[in-house]
DNA sequence: TTGTAAGCGTTATCAG
DNA sequence: CTGATAACGCTTACAA
């Protein structure tokens, strides 16, 4: 069964062949072939060898499907989904969690919402249904509530990036503010003391920097100046204008930050342009290299937030109850240099 | 079966609500619930109305595993195999693929190899193992015939990068010459004749674009300069040393062709360091913005790799039986003038 | 319109 | 040590 001659002489199979093909093959029972496939014991070398003849020969493949509906044995998947697996942010994500399962076995699964609600929800259950172990999730839609019978029902998730809505999780968050705060902190501490800003309020992780800005302005005991926020700039020629206005004023900034990714090449450019020796803070994803003026960079390690999401899945599959926890993760602070 | 009370009052399911759960919850037979499920028709508006409450109190999703092992429907599910999914080239060919089958509902279960072909090959049969409709593979090994049963048996796969090793199989390759090629005679066109090329002629599409390099040369009647070639640079840093010395010459280059993006960087460095308006033509994956010369990039688009890629498997899943394929992508010349 | 029975390819149970 | 038989949760084929 399962084997025929295709017209070319080619043997081709139509199905794959199965333990009862194999145990015939071999002349045992179908419980010996499992026996040695599973590596159980109690088989006698010569009739394993028999067995392990019979699979070379019919180059059987243990079919995984059948075997976790019998067995209820775990998939060995993991579920990812996040706004949009191309960016390199998320590849980063997904590669540390792949680090953290590498070594069980697993694999991932993985989707892009591209932000939209219902495309994370159509996600989501997808993954459920093709019985995914856990579920890593950077949610898009505000509400997640839908997810709590799988919850009840031993399907673990993790969120990444913000809790879920509704629901309590296991979380692993960026510490935007405290990031930013870091940041300017440093750029003052090198004497930088007239900060400028641009970037647009109305942005997802804007209000964090800023206000993580505001604590270090505050803790050297400086003033907020409305006169160097640009904070409606939508897009990064817009940023990149601002920045060429800020720096062309009777009092210049000594410093600019740049407060989000959209921003930064902007802000950059126009630095460039005007030839000053103007410190550049920028956030995730800016890549500092070739500027010809210092730049602070605060980013986060993508990969170490899969890492930890993954630690706290696994934690969870293997059998934690604990209240729902919250990773914070600090970012780093870098100094790029002229020429460096 | 299947549900039963834990200590706190909270409901909670040991084990998923199957289809006979819902049947007996809503009074039917099991059958009923499986037509209601898979929107089969010939049942009564009342019965199915009474079954999706019974499906909706009970939360019951149908387990796909018991599905597809009975009705041998195929998983729905593509395997990726690359070197490294954190890496931005592999994000955005992931997401090509995934957009190709997004429309069909199909998911990505995916892996990377780090270049090691043991990994490959583990990758490889666990994806099988898992019952994936078809594979995507860039092989990190130099040979793939340990896929020929799979394929005998109707999983098919397409190669990236390179073709497989004693395989005959559909693939996507990148045209590294004809894309150096394009570069170089642009460069050349724009004026600069005299060009100097840094990289490490043991990496891998080096020679490739080496050889397109001095096919332009060729074209334009030029020839071949060996005191301009610096291609035993191993390390981003090492290439900008090369570059250095290559700008100190008694008469610098006109353009510096950085071969790898390992080299690009350094390249970079050393050209906004001399501050010499000499152009630089680096390759994928090379963030042009911000420099302070002019720079070309030959880049391929990594999305419509893996768009492209995913076409070929699909047209594989839906019968197509013709000889190997191979299709070619060009890459994309831009140019990135300072200050623009 | 609804239900019954068999079987997908494996593992679990228990008997020889 | 080895094997028969039931069961996993579902779909297919067929009956009522």
């Amino acid at each position: 069964m399962g084997r025929e001659r295709a017209g070319t002489g080619v043997q081709v199979w139509r199905s794959r062949p199965t333990m009862l093909d194999v145990a015939r093959e071999a002349g045992v029972a179908l419980k010996t072939v499992s026996r040695v496939v599973n590596g159980e014991p109690g088989v006698r070398p010569a009739t394993e060898e028999r067995v392990r003849r019979a699979i070379g020969r019919l180059r059987y493949r243990r079919n995984d499907l059948a075997r976790r509906l019998r067995s209820h044995a775990p998939t060995a998947t993991l579920g990812l989904v996040t706004g949009d697996v191309g960016r390199p942010f998320a590849a980063a994500l997904a590669r540390g969690v792949e680090d953290a399962v590498r070594d069980l076995g697993w694999l991932l699964v993985m989707g892009s919402t591209d932000g939209d609600a219902d495309r994370e929800r159509w996600l989501v259950t997808a993954l459920i249904e093709h019985q995914v172990d856990g579920l890593l999730v950077a949610p898009a839609g505000p509400d997640q509530r839908y997810l709590l019978p799988e919850l009840r029902r031993g399907t673990p998730a993790v969120f990444l990036g913000r809790p879920a809505g509704g629901l309590e999780t296991d979380t692993v968050v960026l510490d935007e503010r405290g990031g930013a705060r870091a940041g300017v902190a440093g750029v003052l501490a090198a004497g930088r003391c007239r900060l400028a800003f641009v970037g647009d309020a109305s942005a997802d992780p804007t209000a964090e920097r800023l206000a993580g800005s505001r604590d270090a302005l505050a803790g050297a005991g400086l003033e907020w100046d409305q006169d160097l926020a640009r904070l409606n700039a939508v897009g990064t020629s817009a940023g990149e204008q601002a920045a060429a206005a800020l720096l062309a004023a009777a009092e210049p900034p000594t410093a600019l930050v740049a407060l989000s990714g959209t921003h930064a090449p902007g802000v950059a450019r126009a630095l460039a342009r005007a030839r000053r020796q103007v410190t550049l803070l920028a956030f995730d994803g800016f890549d500092a290299a070739g500027w010809p003026f210092p730049v602070v960079v605060v980013e986060h390690d993508a990969a170490e937030m899969g890492r930890r999401a993954a630690e706290l899945l696994l934690d969870r599959l293997d059998g934690s109850a604990e209240p729902a926890r919250r990773v914070t993760l600090r970012p780093r602070v870098t100094w790029h240099l002229p020429g460096g």
